[in-house]
Formats: C-alpha cells, structure tokens, sequence
DNA sequence: CCCTTAAGTCATCGATCGGTGACTTAGACC
DNA sequence: GGTCTAAGTCACCGATCGATGACTTAAGGG
C-alpha cells in the first residue's frame, strides 16, 4: 500500500538499495533477503526481475557509473578535483566510501575485477592521461598518479590511518601539487 | 597416517593454510569445511584450537605480518625495499598478493580494519616516517607516500590497470624517486 | 462488473554454514 | 601389554542462504 504496483519503478528501488547493501557490505556479505527488506518486498521478486543474485550484481554495479569527473576545466584542476571527488566528496549513499574503493571488497570475483579495471581506466586514466602529455612514460605516469589517489582513499576509509584520515583538503592540496609536479614535470595549481 | 598427531604442527598447517584461503576468497568466501579439509582433518578441529572461525581469522592474520621490512640499512634506500617487497616480491604462498592487500578484502569486517590499521602504522608508517624526518608534516607525508605504495599495489594485482601491471621495477624506479623526492624534500637514490 | 494480465507473495526445497558434545583412536609411559 | 591422556572424528543442530513454482491480488479495459 505504500507504493503502486511499477515493475519499472521497483526494479530501480532494487538496484538502489543493493547498490548500497554491496558497497557497504561486499558482495557475500549481502543477501537478496536484505534488499528485498529494504525495499519492502518479497524476496523471491529479485529472482522474477533479475534472475538471480549476480544478476542483481551486475545490474547495480553496471549503473552505478555514473559518479566520474568530466574534464570540462582545465586540465591542471584535474587532480585537485579528482582528489575532492574520491576523498571528500560526500558519498553517504554508497554507505561513507566512493564506489570504487567499496568495489574492491568484492574483487575477488573476476566479474568485479574487471568492471573494477574498466572504471578506472575509463573514468579516471583517460581523464588524467592528459596531464602527462609530453612525457616519456605518459600511461605509467598516469597510472602511478591514479595509483595515489586510489591509496589515499583507501587509508581514509578502509584503513583509517590517524593523520590522512583527520587531514582536511586544505592540507592535503600542497602535497598534491607537488607530486603532480614530479610526475608530470609542468605545475600543477592548488587553487 | 599420513601425518602423525602432532598438536603444534596441526595448529601450524591449519593457519598457513587458512591465511592463504583468507586472502584468497576473503573471511565470508572461506569456510571452515574448506580449511579443514586442505590440511585433511575434521573441521571440528578448528573449533577445539581456535575457538571459532573468526578465532581462526584472528590468529592467521597475526601470524602474517612478519613480512615487514626492518630497517636495517640506509634509510634513503628504505622506499625501493618496500616498493620491492610490497609489489615485486612472490607472493604466490599468499595467493600472489601480498597479505595486506589481501586483507583489503575483508575490511568490511571492523576487526580486519582494526588489525590492517594497526599493521600499516606498525609495519610501515614507524619504518617510513624516517625519510620525513625534518618536515613540518611528518606524519601526512610519510601516510601519503604510503597510500601511494599501497596503491600502486592494488592496481597492479586488484584492478590489474593495463600499464601498471606490465611495469618492471626498473621502469618504477625513477618515478619512485621523484616523488619521494617531492615529498620528503630529500634525494632518494634508486640504487 | 467482470475478466484478463501482470505485479507481488507464500511455502518450501536443498545446500551450506558455524558451532557443539559425545565418541574413538593413537601414542607415550610404567 | 595394559592404561591413561590428548589428538582427532562423528553425528547432528539451528540458522541462513539462493532459488523455484504455485498461488494471490491489484489494476485496466471491455
């Protein structure tokens, strides 16, 4: 009684809510009768809408995407944006921790693996490939720098190291120019 | 027959080869059952030497953290050992990834974080906060170069990024240096 | 108003999980 | 060789999991 009968629409409060149930929780750790709860419905309705619990999986990692900078500045803002975005962008819907660190509590299934590895290459070292432009290794410097990031949201969520994790963006800007310095060799503002 | 009955040496078999099971599957994709059944014994057994399965967790996750460089050589050269250990080494006991990585896994688990924490400030940040002596953020930078390790790491053996993984040490490196560099102010030589 | 269609439910299955307590057996000691 | 202790086994419990198929009920059209 509290929601009309939509396929459309229950499917999509499916695949919201166990966006947030695997992201929080990995993938073992969610049952199709905790998403089913939170939804407010039978469980068995998961099985009739996406045949089967990976097929859940896959349907609500696939869609959730979406979260990932468009360069539409300048490239030199890339990183500091990137960095707000991964680190202290506010991700209380995917349960405190960008998509992407969440995802790899599941990474031991190579469907997630892979998804993982598509993700970040497509929204992130695209992205800040054009930043080494000009530089001998261009992809490995990408990769070393997304690397960073990667690891600092990691320490600050899934580790939870005494100083990163209290650090402020402010803090952390001038650390950030200037290894984007190093890596990149062109300056890189904090501002 | 095939092994007599030896109270310690069982407690060892079942913790080496429940670390590895551990890291490879993950604490929720581990079963006692399976344990057991790699050493070939009942799985009772676990129950009577650990207590219970996360008893089990506990005691194997303490026992791998042996894997730390210490600190017995210059300390400039201290960011190509641990680059070398956490990256380069052969993991293939531990399911060809190093044991924090690993324990990435699990940290749903407020027990895994609280030990993966405890072993990245004990194993590394007390090693690595050398290099930053002088600085006037020790402790954020010496977390920073950290991360950075720690994600160079995921990549290459969570996310498997194309570049990253194919990457000799001999190509990281300088790259390595470099930011060392920028981070703690100080020439870090890569040989 | 009724009847069809599809959204959603219910009961239940088989497997597997962590965990327990009673039992069996191997090995050292006298 | 008998006996005692501890290493290891066996049978089983209750809970939970993913999954299935038969059922019920809400909504729209004639």
């Amino acid at each position: 009684m509290a929601h009309k009968r939509d396929r459309e629409a229950t499917r999509a409060r499916l695949l919201e809510c166990s966006r947030l149930r695997f992201a929080r929780d990995g993938y073992d750790g969610t049952s199709v009768r905790d998403v089913a709860g939170d939804v407010g419905v039978d469980p068995a309705l998961v099985f009739r809408y996406f045949g089967s619990k990976s097929g859940l999986f896959t349907e609500a990692m696939a869609g959730s995407s979406a979260p990932v900078v468009l360069p539409d500045g300048p490239v030199e803002e890339l990183p500091a944006k990137l960095l707000r975005q991964l680190v202290f962008e506010d991700w209380s819907e995917y349960a405190g921790e960008h998509p992407l660190i969440a995802m790899l509590r599941s990474s031991g299934h190579e469907d997630t693996k892979d998804r993982l590895r598509q993700q970040v290459c497509e929204g992130y070292l695209d992205v800040l490939s054009q930043l080494a432009d000009g530089n001998e290794d261009k992809n490995l410097r990408t990769e070393l720098f997304a690397a960073w990031l990667l690891g600092i949201g990691i320490l600050r969520t899934a580790v939870g190291t005494p100083t990163l994790t209290k650090a402020t963006e402010e803090e952390l800007l001038p650390h950030l120019a200037a290894v984007a310095e190093a890596l990149f060799g062109r300056p890189v503002p904090t501002e």
